[in-house]
DNA sequence: CTGTTAGCGCTTTCAT
DNA sequence: ATGAAAGCGCTAACAG
């Protein structure tokens, strides 16, 4: 059934019908309902490409994500597009998910915006310095970035405060009197990673203490690197009295070390992990429970989704730019250092 | 820059052109080779709407997921999509993900098949009775359903062999001497519950055991569930000596809540997990190391886009119906009851 | 091998 | 308040 089909059968022009479905003005009521109506009992609904064909709009926003790389389609990806989700299905808008061929970004990037398959972009896992925003940027292209990135382009981002979370988790285990903090955090180059060690090193620097280089860990987030970075740390001298784990993942393979090597969870060993607030992995139910810097990827998401109508609906040309602070969250996983 | 600008700029006409650029076998070698040059530098990318509409393929396939139950865009998802991506990026196809608005999924799945959005739709999730499969056949959409229901329609499916799996797992706690064996699975109602329940049933009416009914849980997978679960169970009489949990997020809560009670895994408490495969949570690796059923979540979704792409170039109008084998694998975390 | 001509199904001026 | 007609950018018969 298409719009043709249903005029003719309604006796109305294409136009009348297009115009009463969708909503304009100069419609008659009796005529909008009886189109209403035939539409529903036909099952019809507008082919959406030839809608958009028409339109120039589309419905839908593009998300890529590297198909290999198992790292990226994981838990974080998931309660990301989560949040995404819960906003944008109100405005019946799907997204477009582009998995990533052979790593060249740029390209997908480029594909995606000419042949019109998505109304805007979301960019994820930025770098400090990031050639994908200032492509975007100069295409004019909507789009916003879910971290940060060096580049003086004007557009709009959410980010959580990364090295503020690193710096109050550091501070914490300092203050309590531990002297060797090791942090297992996510992969080099990337601009989360780099604030949080900046943080980290911020907390040892104001407080004049020196940093051991081998206690900076980066690598995928996963229980298996928490598990075998920690038992590594745990065998060597000085061995580490604290340990911040960058996500969740981590936190649940270095715990286990930790019991591994006969040692306490907030005692012998402290652990804070930066909590993502994943619904089937809470933090205050673990045991001990678990300190953690917390901030929700899933609200952020949903944030995220709402820019991006508002970049959409053109109001709002101005970039918007949000830093979304994290707390820590004092649990039993932290505690003075214990011989 | 569209067909037409790049047609009169290349002095040929636009169908010379697409030809070219589409890989028709009628135009010259040199021609094609001008053209598709020319449409490398000045960026060319047809329009996906417009040639959609004409073709009437789309280039995307459909999957729905529910926008506020947390339950279901969760890791289990999550790798499921990447299997899904890592074989449909070849074919350069995206997906399309259709939040579910207020859980009438029926009505999405029109929308999505009438709106001409979809070449294919990927279903989940099933019940053992499922108006979702029906409808589908009914409408003659392609589809390939990732799990099994009893609907006598033909279609494509894939499943792993749930049954198998907690037989197996039963029958090796069973054989061991465990009398009072726990199962914590996901959400009554489904079918992989289901047949995971008759699988735990068999293994006891085979052995002419009897069955604790109030050792059957059925929850939401979650680390929380498993640990609030496996406390109440371990502070009841009879106290099982044997768990077996549905996902390793489960069993996680699992472990926990047994360690928490003093007990060791695999001594006063088995514990058996499904492994769904996730890269950043290693069985092997735990401590002690998990005993699983294992069957790879990413690797049926690769090989639903496989059965999806078979069904789309039509050569195969029969349907394809697989069910994939479960192995239980030994580990440390389960052994003879120890008192 | 290349070009001409119709659509694909919709929205949107411009008339009436 | 309704309709006729002109595209949106592309592909695919049909000619040549």
């Amino acid at each position: 059934m298409n719009l043709k089909e249903l005029a003719e059968r309604l006796g109305l022009s294409q136009t009348t019908v297009s115009r009463a479905l969708n909503g304009y003005p100069e419609v008659s009521e009796a005529t909008r309902e009886r189109v209403t109506r035939a539409a529903l009992q036909h099952g019809y609904t507008a082919n959406a490409n030839a809608r958009r064909l028409a339109m120039g709009r589309v419905g839908a926003i593009g998300i890529i994500i590297p198909a290999d790389s198992s790292q990226r389609f994981g838990p974080h990806t998931a309660e990301f597009l989560a949040g995404l989700a819960e906003r944008l299905s109100a405005h019946e808008i799907d997204f477009l998910i582009s998995p990533l061929i052979n790593n060249d970004e740029i390209s997908v990037y480029k594909r995606l915006i000419s042949s019109k398959r998505v109304d805007a972009i979301i960019v994820s896992h930025p770098a400090l310095v990031d050639e994908r925003i200032t492509m975007l940027a100069k295409a004019g292209f909507p789009f916003v970035l879910h971290g940060r990135t060096e580049a003086d382009v004007p557009h709009s981002w959410l980010d959580i405060d990364n090295q503020g979370a690193f710096y109050q988790a550091a501070s914490h285990l300092l203050d309590l009197g531990h002297r060797h903090i090791a942090m297992i955090d996510g992969l080099k180059g990337f601009t989360f990673s780099e604030h949080r060690e900046l943080g980290y090193r911020q907390a040892h620097l104001e407080r004049g203490l020196p940093i051991d280089e081998r206690l900076i860990i980066h690598d995928r987030f996963s229980d298996d690197i928490g598990f075998a970075e920690t038992l590594r740390l745990l065998s060597c001298e000085p061995q580490p009295t604290g340990i911040i784990a960058g996500s969740m993942m981590t936190a649940l393979g270095v715990s286990r070390a930790i019991r591994a090597k006969g040692y306490q969870v907030g005692k012998q060993v402290s652990l804070i992990a930066h909590d993502d607030v994943f619904p089937y992995l809470n933090a205050s139910n673990m045991v001990p429970s678990m300190t953690t810097t917390r901030s929700s990827i899933r609200a952020a998401g949903t944030r995220i989704a709402e820019m991006l109508m508002l970049q959409l609906d053109g109001a709002a040309v101005t970039a918007m730019q949000e830093v979304w602070p994290v707390e820590l969250i004092l649990r039993q996983s932290s505690g003075p250092p214990v011989r």
